[in-house]
DNA sequence: CGCGAATTGAGAATCGATTATCACTTCGCG
DNA sequence: CGCGAAGTGATAATCGATTCTCAATTCGCG
């Protein structure tokens, strides 16, 4: 169960405190900074193996941008902030969501994703 | 109220009777083989003043593609089919999707997005 | 310590989506 | 018909995201 190497922790370690899903830039920026640092390759190693390793999953919120967040964590969705475009873990989730789909079709999974403005940011005006 | 040009019709058009959101490609696809023919760079100028006028909006579904869809539609949702990659719309909505928004934060708008296989395609097998 | 394999970082290369360019065509109108 | 403005299409250029390359570094282990 020991990681492979220090940075693939990093990215890891980084993913499962953050409050929500993120890009390879985020995670970039947030770690080059730190003690160690890292490259931006780095983190695309690390998030590539993450998924095929079933540790982590990837989550499209936006065109442009591919976020992560951890595979284990319950099922919960998501909030985009449309100032600082950062996105959010929102625990919980509405009833009766399959019931919308179409005869005939067959759904697997669903998302919710709430748009607005983040606590932060609201708070910053 | 009259649209500038045909080519421009032609997209809305097409758009407009869709059953989903489509993409500059998908709608360049449809349009080029029909009748008069288009050219990728025409549909992508249309979408671009569609949406400058109000009459089309952009949605998001995944990273990399952003689809188009007319901007008077009834609140709704969206299917997306992981074999064929097509997106649906999807009549109505579940209720009090915004009481799940963390205190602090503002909700502007949400959307709900369901994944699987669509009629077609599950017909198909 | 000392070697071979795996990891890393910086930057180049690539990729798909979108936009810009420019010569040609079409449209509105006198 | 004849002109100028607007629209069009093919393709080149651009853009941001992601992947590749390769030399340097680090790690596991005898």
């Amino acid at each position: 169960m020991s990681r492979r190497s220090q940075k693939h922790d990093l990215v890891l370690e980084a993913l499962s405190h953050s409050g929500g899903p993120m890009t390879a830039n985020e995670l970039w920026d947030q770690l080059r900074t730190e003690s160690s640092g890292i490259g931006l390759a780095t983190v695309y190693r690390a998030l590539k193996k993450g998924v095929d390793d079933g540790e982590l999953v990837a989550v499209e919120l936006q065109a442009g941008s591919v976020r992560y967040e951890m595979a284990d964590l319950d099922h919960h969705h998501h909030f985009l902030c449309s100032e600082c475009d950062r996105a959010f873990d929102i625990e919980g989730c509405v009833g009766q969501v399959d019931r919308l789909v179409p005869s005939g079709f067959r759904v697997e999974t669903h998302e919710i994703l709430l748009y607005g403005e983040c606590a932060d940011c609201r708070r910053a005006k």
